[in-house]
DNA sequence: AAATAATCGACACTAAGTCTCAACTACTAT
DNA sequence: ATAGTAGTTGAGACTTAGTGTCGATTATTT
């Protein structure tokens, strides 16, 4: 958990250094973030997990922690197509939006970390001289592992027909 | 109003063949849609623009006829980082999304036609196995007349300080 | 160890959107 | 044109994500 431990480190640090006190609520939050790494928890889900450390917390608290990870630009909010706001760790510290892709039959979430926006940020600049801070691009489709699904179905299909 | 008469009709021919009733409530939604092109309306919005127009219409309605509108892909319901739904009419009928400027000092939203993103799903395709239906994209940054607001208030405090 | 400013949890509240159901109406076929 | 009917409507109850309030609590500083 070496990796885990640094981060952890580093976001404490962050916090304390912003002026903000290293409350149990807010070290278990961001423990479960880090632990949770790969998915993108609605602020409900995360509430559940700290709860299952077998500790105490407020929903409220849980909001108002992670608007402050936000403010700090440790996490991401997200807001994908149901309205529900979802947070992503902002471990590269790039100033930019990773990518995602939302599978529209299972719901998972899957990140694209390179930027490919360079070249069209450049062009959204130039040509609707619009200055550009940041993105949120979102891929709608059929991900890996329901297309194989799919397949397999589709042979079933045709076999027992 | 030429363009607006041929796309309403052409709407409401839309929702005859999939089988919906033409009621008054529908119409004056979709008029609405049409006459407010430029705008990405939220539900409430929408309600209160039929309303306006000296007619009763319930919340309800307005959210239904929405729902089917979408349906039919006549519309879009888009959901920018706010969590409130907003609509946006498809006239181009592509089946893809165009992208969308939201102004970080004004709230403003502008379009994007062309669709910039044909490369980069094929890479999305390819180093992802992720079957590409549609997507979102999003800049976040800071709208022309913002930026010009800007550089006066910057001047004027040059010239007054 | 005491002072204090930040923080906490419980719960009331707001707001977007959905559900329910009795009353109504656009369409179809006569 | 009219009646029958299935689809539709509006009012308001409900759900759910998220925010605001406030007295009690606690991490930090001295």
């Amino acid at each position: 958990m070496k990796k885990l431990d640094s981060s952890f480190k580093l976001i404490k640090e962050k916090l304390h250094k912003a002026g903000f006190k290293l409350t149990p609520q807010r070290e278990l939050t961001v423990e479960v973030l880090l632990e949770k790494e790969k998915d993108h928890l609605s602020a409900e889900e995360i509430y559940l997990l700290v709860k299952a450390k077998n500790t105490g917390i407020g929903l409220a608290t849980v909001y108002r922690t992670l608007e402050i990870l936000t403010e700090l630009q440790i996490i991401n909010k997200l807001t994908f197509q149901d309205g529900i706001a979802r947070y992503d760790l902002n471990m590269g510290s790039d100033k930019h939006q990773h990518h995602h892709l939302l599978c529209l039959k299972c719901g998972s979430i899957e990140e694209v970390k390179q930027d490919m926006l360079f070249e069209i940020e450049k062009e959204i600049e130039r040509d609707y001289h619009f200055l550009v801070k940041d993105h949120r691009l979102t891929f709608h489709g059929i991900c890996r592992n329901c297309a194989e699904q799919d397949k397999e179905d589709e042979s079933d299909v045709n076999v027992n027909g």
